[in-house]
DNA sequence: TTTCCACTAAATGTATACAATTATGAAGAA
DNA sequence: TTCTTCATAATTGTATACATTTAGTGGAAA
């Protein structure tokens, strides 16, 4: 039966992606987007037979998504009584900045030692920023966002500390969550790149004193009026 | 088929304990355990099959038991290639105890916060250090690693930072492994209960200076001789 | 021998089927 | 009415069965 194996590299998107992502991956990422974009609202309970055939998987895939989301916090579940998505509140944005800040500032300081050593790592960041730009241009801000992450993402990496990686991807998605309930508009395209470029420069120099303060100016951004205010 | 699997639930039901836990639960603390034990080795591929069998119940639950566990870092799963357990080394220890400081450093100070305005729920880690103390006397270092590990849970929750607490039960399973690696006698019985309550004692006071000192020397204490040495 | 290809076995990914628990609501008693 | 009580439906938890992918083996050709 296995004939035409020659077909078999027309689906490889990027160079060297990670192989294609299971369903339990992308339902994972698909509720996260919904609840970012608002089709899902926090609070609202999930019934797992519903959301699996909009998703158009079994419930099986489904679940282990819902299991991953509940490691991370995304929603919450109780024993044969049912998963019901996260309040995202001011509260709840002010605990995942301070987490964010507390986190960040040692993946950066750990990656400026790194960039110190080798200045050509940071092409990996100049790549990222300018996607971000040219997103930001067209303001089409949820590729801004998705930028924006895989920005603070690439400094977790570069760290070198996998566990400070690890729970980044955790925060990411509440970030993202954040990020997709935020009011932008034209001003806020102008900004993102410069702030970001800043951060760059600095980790080229290991300034790590004015890191700190920049860090922490830049996470708290998150703090500003959103489109949305569920109750805490 | 299944009509006796439901007869070994017979764990400790703490008062108002969460409903029994489903089997993904389960299954994700008894992989954890067996890491901690040494059953279970770094590096090591798991069979979904064989593992299932081994612990008594389907793939299905035990996949989301994998799959919870992978978010959290404790395994490591390529697409239709299998999941294997993570490596534990001393550069892993280290950056458990760096991403622990960041983390736990802002749990401790918003603690110490809750308590000045109520000194009442300093009961709650009293009643921890209590545990621990008797599961030292008697050399019970499992029990004893469990007692640390609610003591900081407790810091996390009082804190009231729910994303702290999410990512400090990631934390918290690397910390348990780490923990079972520990080779300790009978000093180490007798330094826990005092260490615990110097900081109990920091929390209630608010002495949050002196705090940040306690809480990387305390959390140091991970990174010393180790029983098993695990190629990074 | 070495390399390449087909084929088989094994393991993972997914769907369906069944069991157990909980929510809902109607009927009856205080 | 208001509170039980109990049946029924809805939903979650788990097991089994099927599909897909990968790893490994052996043989044929260069």
């Amino acid at each position: 039966m296995a004939k035409n194996t020659q077909i078999a590299a027309a689906t490889a998107p990027v160079l060297s992606m990670a192989r294609a992502q299971s369903l339990a991956e992308q339902a994972a990422n698909a509720i996260v987007t919904g609840i970012s974009a608002g089709a899902l609202m926090p609070g609202q309970r999930i019934i797992e037979t519903e959301l699996a055939s909009l998703l158009k998987m079994s419930r099986v895939p489904l679940r282990e998504a819902l299991k991953i989301l509940e490691a991370q916090g995304i929603v919450e579940s109780v024993p044969h009584r049912g998963t019901r998505i996260a309040m995202f509140g001011d509260v709840r944005v002010d605990h995942i900045c301070a987490a964010r800040i507390a986190l960040e500032r040692l993946a950066f300081v750990e990656a400026a030692l790194v960039y110190q050593s080798d200045a050509s790592l940071l092409t990996g960041l100049d790549q990222i920023i300018l996607t971000m730009e040219r997103a930001a241009e067209r303001l089409e801000w949820i590729e801004v966002s998705k930028a924006d992450l895989s920005f603070h993402r690439e400094i977790c990496r570069i760290s070198g500390n996998d566990i400070v990686a690890t729970l980044w991807e955790t925060l990411a998605r509440h970030v993202f969550i954040v990020f997709g309930h935020e009011i932008r508009d034209e001003r806020d395209a102008k900004v993102m790149g410069p702030q970001h470029r800043r951060l760059r420069d600095l980790l080229a120099k290991g300034d790590v004193a004015k890191l700190h303060v920049e860090i922490e100016e830049h996470i708290m951004r998150l703090r500003r009026q959103r489109q949305v205010k569920p109750r805490v």
